[in-house]
DNA sequence: AATGCGGGGGC
DNA sequence: GCCCCAGCATT
């Protein structure tokens, strides 16, 4: 065993509490390299209590990441649907593929091999290969740069690449190299229930006395998180386009990268202004259907409104439904049936709530 | 270094 | 509304 003589004076207390207060979690039951890859991959910048149910779908569907790697995009961007940052999924089948075809069917053991697989980011390389093999790397996420950045009273925005090095730089050198992966979900685990954003339970927490940052009453300042605002607006005209036997819809799979992509969506329009007149939608939606689509919409009716954050933008969504027989481009005719079978984002789920719920008050 | 990429929970 | 979440890929 190789002593580390640099190791930070709170890791003992730190594993102490871990071991008695560690929360349950389905892929700390069985900690094979498979359930602890999918796990990362599913937590990258999600709540474990959203991945939980998830989790549990995707080993069940695929017990091994043999299974996995004979799937096809469409089965695990249905699994996916709803859990966000779409790349995710569609890396995740390609880095199965590469184990599989590479590895023996299992995640790499070595840094370089693991940095090497799609999806597989410095956090997930050092989160999966400590907890997995044993390896001695810090996982440096969200959670342990605000322990860490609290313990050590840090003043850097740790929003900056260059702080997150220095943090990683910091935590090698000093983490616990006999248990690595207890270390690394430690720290996870003592900024998900103690070390909290806002409001943080110092009384609770095993290693107060070293905290820096609670010596010189800053907690609540720290850590520095600052970013400028890129958020946009857009505002959409969406067509719920039906046949004229009502047995299908039109819709779109979208490009294979990008936003929401491989996912399906409905055809829509952006438009400039906000339309704040539900009465002159109708007449809108058939106007610039056949000025950009070519297409002849008949019966157009108001829906609604509906809006739909993403981290990066924000949309207003005017739902209009409609009869044709022609379709707007690049979009086919969808069964009914079929739309729960495609793969929909959540912002689509609400374009059908929304008509189901017109539906049901006819 | 900057930007794009989901969705939800807590306040 | 705003903040943040077991981040990564691309440019």
């Amino acid at each position: 065993m190789t002593l580390n003589n640099n190791e930070f004076p709170w890791t003992p207390a730190l594993l102490q509490w871990f071991e008695v207060n560690q929360r349950p979690m389905p892929w700390r039951q069985t900690s094979t390299p498979y359930y602890r890859w999918l796990s990362e991959i599913m937590l990258q910048q999600t709540r474990v209590d959203t991945v939980i149910p998830y989790f549990h779908r995707f080993v069940e569907r695929f017990p091994r990441v043999e299974h996995l790697a004979e799937a096809s995009e469409d089965e695990v961007l249905k699994l996916w649907e709803g859990l966000g940052y779409y790349s995710r999924a569609r890396n995740l089948l390609k880095a199965a593929r590469v184990m599989v075809a590479e590895h023996q069917g299992t995640f790499p053991a070595t840094e370089k091999e693991a940095l090497a697989l799609p999806g597989i980011g410095p956090y997930s390389a050092a989160a999966v290969l400590s907890m997995a093999y044993g390896v001695p790397l810090p996982s440096v996420d969200g959670n342990v740069l605000r322990v860490y950045a609290r313990l050590t009273a840090l003043a850097e925005n740790v929003l900056e690449p260059a702080t997150v090095k220095r943090v990683q730089g910091a935590l090698k050198t000093a983490m616990p190299q006999h248990r690595p992966g207890d270390f690394n979900e430690a720290m996870m685990e003592l900024g998900a229930v103690i070390c909290l954003p806002v409001s943080p339970l110092c009384q609770n927490c095993p290693i107060q006395d070293h905290c820096e940052a609670h010596r010189q009453h800053r907690v609540e300042q720290l850590p520095l998180r600052i970013k400028k605002d890129r958020t946009t607006r857009h505002h959409y005209l969406v067509m719920y386009l039906q046949n004229a036997a009502g047995t299908c819809v039109a819709a779109q799979k979208n490009p294979p990268s990008g936003l929401l992509g491989g996912l399906w969506a409905f055809p829509m329009m952006e438009v400039t202004a906000d339309h704040e007149d539900m009465k002159a939608l109708p007449a809108l939606a058939a106007k610039e259907a056949v000025a950009r689509w070519q297409i002849t919409l008949q019966q157009p009716e108001a829906v609604g409104r509906l809006r739909h954050v993403f981290s990066h933008r924000h949309w207003t969504m005017w739902v209009v439904s409609a009869v044709s027989e022609e379709l707007p481009p690049a979009c086919e005719w969808l069964p009914h049936a079929e739309l729960s079978v495609k793969a929909f984002p959540e912002v689509y789920q609400k374009v059908m709530r929304l008509m189901d719920e017109r539906a049901a008050s006819i």
